[in-house]
DNA sequence: GTCCAGGTCGCGC
DNA sequence: GCGCGACATGGA
């Protein structure tokens, strides 16, 4: 039994990262919130392990099913970086957030960071499992997809499929044993496409190129439009647009014109004021306001 | 049966 | 550029 170490930034929030959004809820990702840790199913090169993450004082704390070598450590921490955003400097938002009545709670409990996959197809794949569904369906596809196609740990449990793996499924299996829907040729095009080298995440990913650049890149990938390239750009840390859904819609609708339909516009404009952080803001108020509405999906402790 | 859920895409104008 | 319908699935 392996346990790690790796320091995070000194206003980094375990919890309110976790609980950031649903992705905590999704495989390979499993939270008890008792003991407060994190289960992660993750792949290493040809391995797969299972890891326990827990916060400890300045670090996060791993334990493994299995030795991590120097190699996979320095993977590890790769992946860890990522999927809690441990990177990312909030500072200016915390900052503009105390200077704010509504957003003061913000810098007390260190929210601003969102949970993250291991890598930006597990979020594409994740993102595309979100739209134009309920999210008791997304968990439902996320998760035989997982079952159905992730590699095993010694075990028996399941990582996030990788590119081939998913690629290698035909359409059919994809929609059949997945129940993935018409999301099935999506899905899988951009499995193929990242598969085959046609698609390169990474390099799709510019920290130099202007928000807006940016949000084209991500639109061309396969079943990714706005909404989806707004929630990508997030995970990369970047706010600067607003993913618009009906969920949006309903919260901006309902807090501040009484039930009453208004254009996207308008809805926009309350916050232009945030410059790069706008998703964060919407995204905060909404989670201040709702932060127990996913509990109902936590499976029961055990 | 009908509508819709944290949308996207292709088409016609 | 902009409106519109189709698209799988499952629950209300």
């Amino acid at each position: 039994m392996a346990l790690l170490r790796f320091p995070v930034p000194r206003n980094f929030a375990f919890e309110p990262t976790v609980r950031s959004h649903g992705w905590y809820l999704l495989e390979p990702f499993r939270w008890d919130r008792e003991n407060g840790t994190l289960h992660r199913v993750e792949t290493f090169g040809r391995s797969v392990f299972e890891l326990r993450i827990r916060h400890r004082g300045d670090a996060l704390e791993i334990a493994s099913d299995h030795e991590l070598g120097p190699t996979h450590q320095r993977e590890l921490q790769r992946k860890l970086a990522r999927m809690f955003q441990l990177d990312l400097d909030i500072d200016e938002f915390a900052r503009l957030s105390s200077g704010t009545e509504t957003h003061r709670w913000v810098a007390l409990t260190g929210f601003g960071r969102m949970l993250c996959g291991a890598n930006r197809f597990e979020d594409a794949v994740k993102i595309i499992a979100t739209t134009n569904t309920t999210w008791k369906q997304t968990m439902r596809m996320v998760e035989l997809l997982v079952f159905e196609l992730g590699a095993r740990s010694k075990g028996g449990a399941p990582a996030f499929p990788s590119p081939s793996r998913i690629a290698s499924a035909s359409v059919e299996q994809l929609r059949e044993r997945c129940r993935l829907g018409y999301r099935a040729t999506t899905i899988h095009a951009l499995a193929r496409g990242v598969a085959e080298g046609a698609i390169d995440l990474d390099a799709l990913h510019d920290p130099r190129a202007d928000a807006a650049g940016q949000l084209l890149a991500w639109r061309t990938l396969p079943g990714i439009g706005p909404y989806g390239a707004a929630h990508l750009m997030a995970l990369d840390g970047r706010h600067d647009f607003i993913a618009v859904d009906t969920e949006f819609r309903r919260f901006v609708r309902e807090r501040y014109h009484r039930g009453r339909a208004v254009a996207d516009a308008t809805m926009l404009r309350r916050y232009s004021r945030w410059g790069r952080w706008k998703y964060l803001a919407y995204w905060s108020e909404l989670w201040e306001s709702a932060a127990d509405s996913l509990v109902k999906y936590e499976s029961p402790s055990e």
